[in-house]
DNA sequence: AAACCTTCCAACCGCACATGT
DNA sequence: GACATGTGCGGTTGGAAGGTT
């Protein structure tokens, strides 16, 4: 099948954008809305494609973009997402709360070449041998464990994303769907302990609060079975942990009272993470 | 001061997927 | 199910800015 154009080329601009389109297309999207970005050049009387009236928007123009210089923080973080991710800019963008294109050239241009220079594949992030070859290291099951809750996170963060779209002026820390217990967990101190790579303290009050949690998780297992969420089950190789997330039941309930455990076992399983501990120096 | 080189980043392009008809 | 259209994403490019010779 061959793909139409997304619009007629013939007199459209190229190239950078003048303040004052910028400030039609705001203009227009503040009226209108983001969205149906075919229609927009004509409805804000510019002569772009619609497709550059949206990067411009997403890359430049919408409101909570956070611009200016990378922090090492940023940047530890940038190549730990990379590191479970891969190219997947607009996901570890969504992390830090940049555009895509920024973290993209962030890494194309700056944190690529420094792995590199230190003899680290930027693709595997594993160490290239002297022959040049990369040199497998022992992939701890934590490693593969952050990759099944990343993907899961995602998923989870994207579906909150669509239903709370209606309500941007809520601040992210009151954003959290209550119902959706995976973004729970991961905005609760084990989430943090997991995001930031340091071993969290657990307080027996904080033991508790994860502990109903749990149950939480637990009882919306038992109850509502078959809507729509994430919920964790042990995979049958005993490796690790499988993600499903699906809309029917997955498991019989002795293995729900399993998942459930288990989506803390996890948890803690990530207390100790620091695999990227050796770029610290490098960073900073 | 000028030429050249390197870095950075905004923007473009094409592909893939989602959704509508 | 087949096709058309819209949208999002990742790869790439071109030019401006800064640095070096």
């Amino acid at each position: 099948m061959v793909r139409a154009p997304c619009c007629e080329k013939k007199g459209l601009k190229k190239g950078p954008w003048t303040p004052e389109e910028d400030a039609l297309l705001i203009d227009n999207i503040n009226k209108n809305g983001s969205g149906g970005w075919r229609s927009v050049p004509q409805l804000a009387g510019l002569k772009r494609c619609g497709k550059s009236c949206r990067l411009r928007w997403v890359n430049y123009l919408r409101p909570n973009i956070k611009r200016g210089p990378f922090t090492p923080e940023e940047e530890k973080l940038v190549i730990q997402l990379h590191a479970i991710l891969g190219n997947r800019w607009a996901a570890i963008a969504a992390q830090l709360g940049r555009t895509d294109n920024e973290i993209k050239n962030l890494w194309n241009t700056n944190l690529k070449k420094r792995l590199l220079s230190m003899g680290i594949n930027p693709q595997t992030h594993e160490p290239n041998s002297l022959d040049g070859s990369t040199k497998r290291l022992p992939r701890s099951p934590s490693t593969r464990h952050m990759a099944q809750w990343e993907n899961a996170r995602l998923e989870a963060e994207a579906r909150h994303s669509t239903e709370s779209s209606a309500s941007l002026q809520v601040k992210p820390h009151e954003q959290i769907n209550t119902t959706d217990y995976f973004l729970r967990l991961w905005h609760s101190e084990v989430g943090e302990s997991f995001r930031t790579g340091k071993p969290a303290c657990f307080s027996p009050v904080s033991q508790a609060s994860v502990s109903g949690t749990t149950n939480e998780i637990r009882v919306k297992l038992e109850h509502e079975a078959d809507t729509d969420f994430s919920c964790a089950t042990r995979s049958d190789d005993g490796e690790g942990v499988t993600f499903y997330n699906g809309v029917t039941k997955q498991s019989s309930p002795s293995e729900m009272e399993d998942s459930s455990d288990t989506v803390l076992h996890l948890f803690f399983d990530f207390r100790g993470y620091n695999d990227m501990s050796f770029l610290e120096d490098q960073i900073d």
